[in-house]
RNA sequence: CGCGGGGUGGAGCAGUCUGGUAGCUCGUCGGGCUCAUAACCCGAAGGUCAUAGGUUCAAAUCCUGUCCCCGCAA
């Protein structure tokens, strides 16, 4: 099929190379502008426009997908199917209905739950032990579309945001490959959400992984595995940040306030929360990397009964 | 030129301001103690102090350029 491919992360990417492998026509790769990123806010291409690059399939940048000059270039382009993958900008109604088999979406969540832009690692930070991906047709809503297909997996009790999201990134772009023939047949379902069983969850922000020592340490433990690796779940000691990469709920309770270091030894750190503790297993301390509590404890004095403060 | 921290034996750090034989906590190896040990004791190996150049009698330390790593902000 005359393929044209909006996806712009790294999980868009598996979708991309895997509608070339399977050797469809692919046009146009429509994904966000460069942004100025990291440090010395270098320009930075997204990773979609990467891969794209290497294909040499020709790249789009607009700023609104929308507006009606890219309409009018699209409509030029007549894609037989539009793939929409972790895009980032939201498709009007001249744009869905313009291929012959509209603007197909691959969700990396079993719909109608967890609609919205960060579905992965709300799905690890809810403690979910399902998570999965939708395919479906977009209609003007956020998610709301017809559901064709859907594929799960198990979320691993030690699966991160990031762990998560390759798993769900490469099943989803095989499960789109296996629908796109039914499509064309036109033998694929096409099946309503159930808008009462819908829920929507909002972008990541930052400060979601500011962490609340109050909360349990079943639910800490779930925000630092859900933000890793990015944006990350971090909390300050002595007045500096301290991101936490790893921690073990330790079933256990001391009388001390939450966020309390109540046991400090050799490679050994554990923190009271407002229910259990928390053991830190990887750490960060501002300005260095990543590294194991042992390590942490070499080089930095920490003292039995520091607090831990939200930043 | 967005702001800032850092590159020192295998790991994490101190030492840099106030130049003058490289130190700490671990790890590794050998030996000892012990019923035994991840515990303790004794000993050993291992570092061009990121890199290039400059100043100096002397540079990890002062000056300049370069490379790399990291936090923040976007």
């Amino acid at each position: 099929m005359k393929v044209v491919f909006m996806g712009t992360p790294d999980f868009a990417v598996p979708t991309l190379v895997e509608l070339v492998n399977a050797g469809h026509d692919v046009v146009a790769v429509i994904t966000q502008p460069d942004k100025p990123k990291g440090r010395g806010n270098l320009m930075q291409f997204p990773p979609v426009k990467e891969k794209a690059l290497e294909y040499n399939i020709p790249i789009y940048q607009p700023t609104k997908v929308r507006a009606p000059e890219f309409v009018d270039f699209l409509t030029q382009i007549a894609p037989d199917i539009i793939v929409v993958a972790a895009f980032g900008q939201i498709l009007s109604k001249s744009i869905i209905d313009l291929p012959k088999y509209g603007c197909i979406n691959v969700h990396a969540s079993l719909l109608p739950r967890y609609r919205g832009a960060a579905p992965i690692q709300w799905a690890v930070i809810n403690g979910e032990e399902v998570a999965g991906v939708t395919i479906m047709h977009m209609d003007v809503g956020i998610d709301t579309g017809d559901m064709i297909s859907k594929a799960s997996v198990t979320v691993d009790k030690d699966d991160t945001g990031g762990s998560l999201q390759d798993k769900l990134s490469l099943i989803g772009s095989k499960l789109l490959i296996e629908t796109l023939p039914m499509l064309e047949n036109g033998t694929s379902n096409r099946t309503k959400q159930c808008e009462e069983d819908s829920t929507y969850f909002s972008m990541l922000r930052k400060e979601l992984g500011n962490i609340e020592w109050s909360k349990s340490a079943v639910e800490i433990e779930r925000l630092i595995r859900g933000l890793n690796p990015w944006p990350s779940a971090y909390t300050t000691i002595d007045g500096k940040t301290l991101k936490i990469w790893k921690a073990d709920v330790i079933d256990k309770d001391y009388d001390a306030e939450p966020g309390t270091l109540v046991e400090v030894e050799k490679d050994l750190i554990i923190v009271q929360t407002g229910n259990k503790c928390l053991a830190l297993i990887d750490l960060q301390l501002e300005g260095k990397k990543r590294m194991t509590v042992d390590s942490f404890l070499r080089g930095y004095k920490v003292n039995k009964y520091t607090i831990l403060r939200k930043a």
